[in-house]
DNA sequence: AAGGTTATTGGAAAGGCTTCCACAATATTG
DNA sequence: CAATATTGTGGAAGCCTTTCCAATAACCTT
C-alpha cells in the first residue's frame, strides 16, 4: 500500500539501512548518496509509518493529558499554552477528558499501556491510589498540575495562601459576615481555599457561621460548575433573608457566577447587597466584573510542557515543585478601593 | 524490560500464537489453556504493546481531532460529545488545536502520516487545497464539521437559515435599522451568516447600511472573539452617536459578549438602548441572557463520532451530509415577546 | 484397529523501521 | 606503493504483535 524505505532502497540501488540514514540525517552518510535519496523519497512521497518508527525507536513522540474536563474554563487556557508550546517540539497530544471521576483510572491505565506515550500531564486531580507505585515502577515521566504527590513534578497554585489573600481582602473591605461558598471537599484545592478562608477569618477574630457556608450539591466538575453555585447561593439567601452575609469568598469563577445569578433572581446585585470574589479568573470574569484570584493558566500549561521534556530527556534527578501564588484583580463585585492592583 | 508474549509463553509452556489467540479471545483455543494463559498474563501483569499491536493489525484505535482551538467556547462542548462517545468505544483522541491559520496545514501532514490514526475529525475550516485529494488518495476516513466538501461526510448548521431566522426576527420585533457584525469573510460560516443577513434585510425591504456593518478586526479565531466584537461595536457606536442603529445580528455570542462590554463602557444597554441577537448559545449566554441562535453542539459532536466509526468499518459508501437547523432562543438582549419559544 | 475428522498448537512470516556489525571502498601516511 | 586509517554501505537482528500454514493430538466411525 504505502512507500516504504524497501521501495526507496530499490529505486536508489542502496540498501535499506543507507535510506534510513538518509532519512534521519545520520551523520555517517556520504552527501550525495543522502540526496540522491532524499530526492526519491520526495518524488514517492515517502512518509515513515509512526508505529513502526516508534517501535523500533522505543519512542512515540506523544503526551497524554489527563485532565477533567466538563466545561471548566480553566482547562481551555491552560490547554492553549500546553497546545502551543508542545507544537513547536514537534509532539503530539493524547487527549483524555475526564467527564466521572470514576473514568480516571480508565484513562490512566490506557496511558500506561506499554508504549503508548512518552509522558503523561495530569491535571487537578488526586492520583488514585496505587498509581504513584506504578508510575515509578514504569518510570513514565509524569508531571501534575494544580495537585500534588512529594514523588513526582509539580506545578500548583497556593491555593491556601490565595484563598487567605481573598479572605483579608474583603475583611480589609469591612465586611464583618463573610460566607464562602465552596466545591467539594474532595478536591484538595477546594479543601486548601477554606483552610485559607477560615485562617483569614480567625485572624481577624470574625466568627465562622455555618449559616453562610455551602459546599456544592451538584458533583459535576467536584461542585466547580456554575449550577452549584446558583444553587448554593440561593439556599444561603432564602434561609437567611432577615439577616444575609455581606460578602462572599466563592471556590471559582464558575460558581460565582452561577451565584450572582441566584442574586439577580432575588433582585440582589454586588457589590450593593452582598460583595463577590472569585478564584480563576476565566476570562469571562473580566466581563462580568468580578473580582477575583488570578491563576497563571496559560503559563502553567507551558511550563508543564517544559518540565516533562526536561524528565523525558534524563529522568535522573529528583522531583521538583514549582508553586505560582495567585494574584488579587480588583474589578467590580466587592466594591472598589483607591488604589487598584494592575489588573 | 516489559513483559511480552514470549514472556508468558515460555512461562505457560505454549508458543507464542496460542498466547496470542488466547489474549484476543480467538475461537480455536481449548478453554483451559486460555484459562492458564490469561491467568498468567494477569500475574505477570503483562500489557500488549500499544505500537507493535497497531503496526501488526494495521490499525490505532486513534483518531485526530483538527479544531480551531483559541478560547472558542463552541469546541469545549463539541469536544465533551466526542469525548463521551469515544471512550465507549475504547478509542483515544488525538488533538490538534489550532491557534493559528498555518498550522492546519502542519497538523493535516501530521495527523495523515501513514498509520498514525484511523480516521479525522476537521473542524469549521476550509480543507485546505488539495488535501481533499490527498485524503481521498489514501482513503483516510475524514469527517468534516461545521464546514463542507461534497466529497466528504459532513455535519453542518444551516448557517444561512440561522442568521435569516435570525435577522426576520429582529424585523419582526420592529426594528428598522438593523446592523450585522461579523466575523472574518474567510471563514464560511460568516459569509453565510452575512447571505441570511442580507436577506431577511432585503425581503423585509430594510436598506443595507455599510455605517452598521462591521468584519471582525482582530483576526484570532478568524474573528469570533470577544476583542473584535467589542472593537467593532466602539467604533460603529464612536462613529454614529447621532444615529444609532436599534439593533444588531452578531455572528458569535463570544463576539456578542464584546459588544455588549463595549456599550456597557458607553452606558448602554440591551435591549433598552440597542437590541443584540447572537449566535451559538454557548454555555454563557444563559447567563447574561442572550437572545441567540443555538446550534446542538454536543449532538454534532457525538453524530460526529458515530459517522466516523462507519466509515472506518467500511469507507464504500457515498458521502453523507447531516445538516441542523439553529433554533431561536430568546432570551432578554432583544426585548421579549409575549410567546416564547422554548427555552 | 485403521482411517478419517476435528480441535489445538507451534512458530515462521509479516508489519516497517532503526541500529549494529562486518565488510568494502576510499583516503592518508611514511 | 604498501600499509593503515577513515568513510560509507549492506543487511541481519531486533522492536512486539498478529496471522497463517503445517503439524500434532484427540476423537469418532465402522
Amino acid at each position: 500500500m504505502g512507500v516504504t524505505i524497501y521501495d526507496i532502497a530499490r529505486e536508489a540501488n542502496v540498501g535499506i539501512g543507507t535510506v534510513s540514514r538518509a532519512l534521519n540525517n545520520h551523520p555517517k552518510i556520504a552527501a550525495k548518496t543522502k540526496n540522491r535519496i532524499l530526492e526519491i523519497s520526495r518524488r514517492l512521497s515517502y512518509q515513515p509509518h509512526a508505529y513502526a518508527q516508534g517501535l523500533a525507536k522505543r519512542k512515540t513522540n506523544t503526551i497524554a493529558l489527563i485532565m477533567p474536563f466538563f466545561t471548566n474554563y480553566f482547562f481551555v487556557e491552560v490547554l492553549q499554552g500546553i497546545q502551543d508550546k508542545i507544537s513547536d517540539l514537534g509532539y503530539d497530544i493524547m487527549l483524555y477528558g475526564v467527564n466521572q471521576t470514576n473514568q480516571v483510572e480508565e484513562y490512566l491505565k490506557r496511558a500506561l499501556q506499554k508504549g503508548k506515550v512518552d509522558g503523561i500531564l495530569f491535571f487537578s486531580m488526586k492520583l488514585p491510589d496505587g498509581f504513584d507505585a506504578k508510575l515509578k515502577e514504569i518510570q513514565l515521566p509524569t508531571i501534575l498540575v494544580d495537585t500534588y504527590h512529594p514523588d513526582f513534578d509539580s506545578i500548583t497554585v497556593q491555593n491556601e495562601e490565595g484563598a487567605y489573600v481573598a479572605t483579608r481582602y474583603l475583611v480589609k473591605l469591612g465586611y464583618k459576615k463573610i460566607g464562602m461558598i465552596n466545591a467539594s471537599l474532595d478536591s484538595e484545592p477546594a479543601r486548601m481555599r477554606y483552610n485559607g478562608y477560615r485562617r483569614a477569618l480567625d485572624e481577624a477574630k470574625l466568627p465562622f457561621s455555618e449559616r453562610y457556608f455551602r459546599i456544592s450539591k451538584h458533583s459535576k466538575a467536584d461542585g466547580f460548575n456554575r449550577e452549584a453555585g446558583y444553587q448554593a447561593m440561593a439556599e444561603i439567601i432564602d434561609k437567611n433573608r432577615e439577616d444575609l452575609p455581606e460578602a462572599f469568598f466563592i471556590s471559582s469563577d464558575i460558581q460565582a457566577i452561577g451565584a450572582l445569578n441566584a442574586m439577580k433572581d432575588r433582585k440582589l446585585t454586588a457589590p450593593e447587597d452582598i460583595a463577590i470574589l472569585g478564584f480563576d479568573d476565566i476570562e469571562l470574569a473580566k466581563h462580568i466584573g468580578l473580582t477575583t484570584m488570578r491563576q497563571p493558566m496559560y503559563q502553567m500549561g507551558v511550563l508543564a510542557v517544559e518540565k516533562l521534556f526536561h524528565r523525558i530527556q534524563n529522568n535522573e534527578f529528583p522531583p521538583s515543585h514549582t508553586t505560582f501564588s495567585p494574584t488579587l484583580i480588583v474589578r467590580e463585585t466587592c466594591g472598589t478601593e483607591k488604589k487598584q492592583p494592575k489588573s
